[in-house]
RNA sequence: GGUUCGGUAGUUCAGUUGGUUAGAAUACGUGCCUGUCACGCACGGGGUCGCGGGUUCGAGUCCCGUCCGGACCGCCA
C-alpha cells in the first residue's frame, strides 16, 4: 500500500497514529538540526518534521529531496509543538522513521505553489505542472461537482443522458467549421459540430422529449479570454413546451446549482428583461445588473443649443456615477480617451460634475447652469454626482455607453465578483439584417420561432415588417455574461419555408443543407424548444474568473495554439497521400 | 484582417539622453542554523538583451523587417 491517508486529512484527534503518506515535496526547510518537509497531493499539504529521533540515514536522504520528488514518508502522527492556524493540517505533524523515493524530478521551471512565479505562457506550456497548484485544482474539482450536479438535476427531471456523432457536415450558416477529411470518400469531408443542434431536434422527432448531453462544440473562429475553440456546452432540448416551460425548468437548474456548488439560495424568480430594454437601459444584450447606473435617454431633451455634435445626432445617451463628482481632470481625460479607443469607438465624451461648488461640465458654453442643472436632475443626479453623455448613432452609442457603464462599474468597484445577479433576455430580434449582403441572417438559427404574436409581420415579406420581428428566444445572463441560450423551434414545415426564404435560400438550398431536418419534421414533429449553457464560462462565473482557461485542464493559446503538444503541426506526407490531399506551396 | 501592449538570468521584472564590467527579487548550488511554515544568514554559479538588417565612434536602448505572446475590435447563426 502506497499510503494510509492523504495529504489533507490528518486533524488533532488523529495523533499517536501511524500514517504513511504519498505526494510530492512542495518546500524544504532545513534547519540543520531539524528538517520540515511540506508534502502536497489534491488533498492538502502535511508537514514532515525530522528532528534528533530521526533515524541518520533517512535524514540524509530527505536533505537530498529536490522540489517535485514523489515521496512516500512513514511516521506517527504528532501535536505540533508550534502550530499553524493557516493549514487545515496546521495543528500536526508527522514524526518521520522512514522515507522512500518513489521517483525524483528536475526542478520544475516555476514555483508550484498557491500564487505561482510562472507567466501564463510558461505554464501552459508545462500546464501538467500548473495543474498541481492549488488553485487550479480547486478550479477543476469546481468543474466536476458543477457537472455532477447538472446530471443529479437533469436526471431527477426525467432527461436523457444521449449522445451525438462528432464527425458531421459541413454548414455554411453561422460561425466556421473545423472540417476532418475523410480518407474512405477522398474529397470529402467532414465537420466537427458548432452545437447539437440538428440532432437534439432530430431526438425529439424521435420521442426523446427530455434530452441533454454535456457535449464539447468546436468552433474556427479567433479566441478570447472567454472563448475557446473546443468548449463544453449543457445542450437540452424538450418537446410539448412553451417557452414559459423552459424557463421553469432551468431557472430550477440554475437555482439547483447556485444552491449544491456555492450554497447561495435565489427564492425570487429570475428577472426578465426584453432585449430592447437591455440595449435602451444598459447598451448590451447581456447586462450586467449587479449595478444600476442605467441610461437616461436624452436626444429630445438637450438639442437646439446650436451644439453641433448634440444637434446632429441619432441618439445621446448619459449614465450618473454617483459620488464621482470631485474626479480630476486627468482622470476624465482618461475615462475619454477610454472611450475614443477604437475598440468602443465614441468620438468624444461630455461630462457635468455636480459638486459642492456647483455644477460645471465640458458643454458650459451652450448650456446654462439652470439647463444643466435640469438635465442632471431629470437623470436623478444630486450633488456630489458626475454625468457621462455620449451621443451619435443609437445602436453604437448604446454599445459603447454600455463599455463606459462597465469600466465605471470597475473603477467603483460595482462588480463583485462574490455576488450574482442572473437574468433571463427575452424578445431577441429574430434577424439581423447584413448591409454586406444585403440579406437578413437568423439572429439565433433558422430553426428559431418568431414569438405567437408576431405571425402578420412574419409572413408580410416587407422588409421593414421582418426587421421587427421578435424570436422566441432567450439568453440566461449572470454578471453580464451570457451563460445560456436557447429558443422555442419552429416545427410546422411552412413557417420553415418561409423562414429559409426570408433567409434567401432557395428550395434547392434549403434542401441540400437541410435536406435531413425537413424530412423528418415530415413524420411528425412535436412543438419542442430548448437551451443550451456554455458550461466552461458557468464553471468561471461561479469561480469568480474571466477567463475560461483555468477551469478547462487543458486549454489552447490565444492563436488556438495547445503549447504543450505543439498543435496544430504538419501531417506526414504518407498521410496527406493517404487521404489524397495536396497542400498548395505559398 | 485590425488596434494596442510586451519579449533582458531557470522565473518575474528594472535598466535614465545611445556611453565603463547589464542589475534586483526569486529559483538553483554550497555552507551554517532545533520550531520553520514566503524560515533566516553567508557565499556562489547563472545572460546570443526573441531573430535579421540598418543608423552610429558606440545599440538592451533609435529605425525597418520578422517571429512569438497578452488584451481588445472584426469574427463568434
Amino acid at each position: 500500500m502506497y499510503r494510509t491517508y492523504t495529504c489533507g486529512e490528518l486533524r488533532l484527534n488523529d495523533v499517536n497514529k501511524e500514517v504513511t503518506l504519498a505526494g510530492w515535496v512542495q518546500r524544504v526547510r532545513n534547519k540543520g538540526g531539524l528538517i520540515f518537509v511540506d508534502l502536497r497531493d489534491r488533498y492538502g499539504i502535511t508537514q514532515l518534521v525530522i528532528d534528533e529521533h530521526t533515524p541518520a540515514d533517512v535524514k540524509a536522504m530527505v536533505e537530498s529531496l529536490g522540489r517535485e520528488f514523489v515521496i512516500q514518508a512513514t511516521g506517527k502522527v504528532i501535536d505540533r509543538a508550534s502550530k499553524n492556524p493557516k493549514m487545515l493540517t496546521g495543528d500536526i505533524e508527522i514524526a518521520v522513521t522512514a522515507v522512500k523515493i518513489l521517483n525524483q524530478a528536475e526542478t520544475p521551471p516555476f514555483t508550484i505553489e498557491e500564487e505561482s512565479d510562472g507567466g501564463d505562457e510558461l505554464r501552459l506550456k508545462y500546464r501538467y505542472l500548473d495543474l498541481r497548484r492549488p488553485p487550479l485544482q480547486h478550479n477543476i474539482m469546481l468543474r466536476h461537482r458543477m457537472a455532477q450536479s447538472v446530471r443529479s438535476y437533469l436526471d431527477g427531471q426525467g432527461f436523457l443522458e444521449i449522445e451525438t456523432p462528432f464527425l458531421i457536415k459541413s454548414t455554411p450558416e453561422g460561425a466556421r467549421d473545423f472540417v476532418v477529411p475523410s480518407r474512405m470518400n477522398q474529397g470529402e469531408f467532414y465537420a466537427l459540430p458548432q452545437s447539437p443542434q440538428t440532432f437534439k431536434q432530430l431526438l425529439m422527432v424521435s420521442g426523446y422529449d427530455k434530452y441533454f448531453q454535456i457535449v464539447r462544440c468546436f468552433r474556427d473562429e479567433d479566441l478570447r479570454a472567454d472563448r475557446q475553440p473546443e468548449f463544453t456546452q449543457i445542450d437540452c432540448e424538450m418537446s410539448f413546451v412553451e417557452r414559459e416551460d423552459i424557463l421553469n425548468t432551468f431557472e430550477g437548474l440554475a437555482k439547483y446549482l447556485f444552491k449544491s456548488v456555492l450554497n447561495i439560495e435565489f427564492s425570487d424568480k429570475f428577472p426578465r428583461m426584453s432585449y430592447a430594454d437591455a440595449m435602451n437601459k444598459y447598451g448590451s444584450d447581456k447586462p450586467d445588473i449587479r449595478f444600476g447606473m442605467e441610461f437616461h435617454e436624452l436626444t429630445d431633451k438637450v438639442k437646439g443649443k446650436n451644439f453641433v455634435v448634440f444637434d446632429s445626432a441619432e441618439y445621446i445617451g448619459g449614465i450618473c456615477a454617483e459620488g464621482c463628482a470631485e474626479y480630476t481632470r486627468k482622470h476624465l481625460d482618461a475615462l475619454t480617451d477610454f472611450v475614443k479607443r477604437p475598440q468602443v469607438g465614441a468620438k468624444g465624451l461630455v461630462y457635468i460634475r455636480w459638486s459642492a461648488e456647483g455644477i460645471k461640465s465640458s458643454i458650459d458654453k451652450f448650456y446654462t447652469p439652470e439647463e444643466l442643472q435640469a438635465i442632471a436632475t431629470g437623470m436623478g443626479a444630486k450633488q456630489g454626482d458626475l454625468i457621462l453623455i455620449l451621443s451619435g448613432d443609437r445602436k453604437k452609442t448604446q454599445e459603447a455607453l454600455g463599455t463606459l457603464r462597465l469600466e465605471m462599474g470597475n473603477q467603483l468597484g460595482l462588480r463583485d465578483n462574490t455576488k450574482f445577479a442572473p437574468l433571463w433576455v427575452v424578445d431577441f430580434p429574430l434577424f439581423e439584417w447584413d448591409e454586406e449582403t444585403q440579406r437578413f441572417y437568423a439572429m439565433h438559427h433558422p430553426f428559431t420561432s418568431p414569438n405567437p404574436d408576431q405571425l402578420d409581420l412574419f409572413n408580410s415579406n416587407k422588409k421593414e415588417d421582418i426587421q421587427q420581428v421578435t424570436a422566441n428566444a432567450y439568453d440566461f445572463v449572470v454578471n453580464g455574461s451570457e451563460i445560456g441560450g436557447g429558443s422555442i423551434r419552429i416545427f410546422d414545415s411552412n413557417m420553415q419555408k418561409q423562414m429559409f426564404k426570408l433567409l434567401g435560400f432557395t428550395q434547392e438550398e434549403a434542401e441540400a443543407q437541410f435536406g435531413f431536418i425537413i424530412n423528418a419534421f415530415k413524420y411528425g414533429a412535436p412543438p419542442h424548444g430548448g437551451i443550451a449553457f456554455g458550461f466552461d464560462r458557468w464553471c468561471a462565473i461561479f469561480g469568480g474568473a474571466d477567463s475560461i482557461r483555468d477551469y478547462i485542464a487543458f486549454p489552447k493559446n490565444n492563436s488556438g495554439r495547445d503549447t504543450m503538444l505543439d498543435s496544430p503541426a504538419p501531417i506526414a506526407q504518407a498521410q496527406l497521400d493517404e487521404l489524397n490531399i495536396q497542400l498548395r506551396k505559398k
